[in-house]
DNA sequence: AGATAACTTAACCATATGGATAAGTATCTG
DNA sequence: CAGATACTTATCCATATGGTTAAGTTATCT
């Protein structure tokens, strides 16, 4: 499961995507109605779907002629999981300080920046 | 900032570039340090380090010969603050939850939402 | 039954991505 | 100064991605 996290990142790496998983956020929705806001050709808009399913991130189920999506949550939980085991790491990685640091000193200064 | 968040999603889409910010997580590296995992000549590897960079997720500065990199962990944190934002919607979605139970229940029961 | 709605499937296309080699440029080390 | 190190730059290539249009396929409506 967090071995193929990056399946996920991939998957939200897509503005269509990422909007598309925050609407479903919201609530279940289906394809056309997902589809709506964004200025694309049905298939084009489906592939995104069949995108996100794939990468687990959605579900979707057909009843009559309209295919209802739902967020996956757990999916979206892995990403936070493994956020949540590296806080500790990148709560006291201040390399970026550091680098500012060396700035604010007068050491080379190149970019006067902030 | 937030958004482009799609581009920092997009760079931990490869299994190669996730590798390398969580080996930046423990600190920085070099460039040779940080391919050497990696199954692949170093101009495909710094292509990644491009684009973990452009995504702002990693900076680098060369001195002498040696180019260290950093993990930034500014794009991180904006990926955990995305998520914190939305927590209370996907912890209370249980759509998967409503279907794996109508299942069980073996009634149609299509969208009892809340 | 015929028309419309809601997707699907198929075929195609331009560009991006992830890799490889080969050769070049600084920067140490002996 | 002659290597060796640590990348860089330049091409090149196969496949993936994100989009298009055209033509199905099933439901649902009148």
């Amino acid at each position: 499961m967090d071995k193929y996290l990056h399946v996920s990142f991939s998957a939200l790496g897509d503005s269509t995507r990422l909007a598309v998983v925050e609407r479903l956020l919201q609530g279940p929705a289906s394809v056309s109605e997902l589809a709506e806001p964004h200025a694309m050709a049905l298939p084009a808009f489906t592939k995104h779907l069949g995108i996100l399913e794939r990468a687990g991130l959605i579900r979707s189920e057909k009843q009559g002629r309209v295919r209802t999506c739902f967020v996956q949550t757990p999916a979206i939980q892995a990403i936070d999981t493994w956020l949540a085991q590296r806080r500790a790491l990148w709560a006291s990685r201040y390399d970026n300080l550091d680098h500012l640091m060396s700035r604010l000193n007068g050491v080379k200064n190149d970019d006067p920046a902030i």
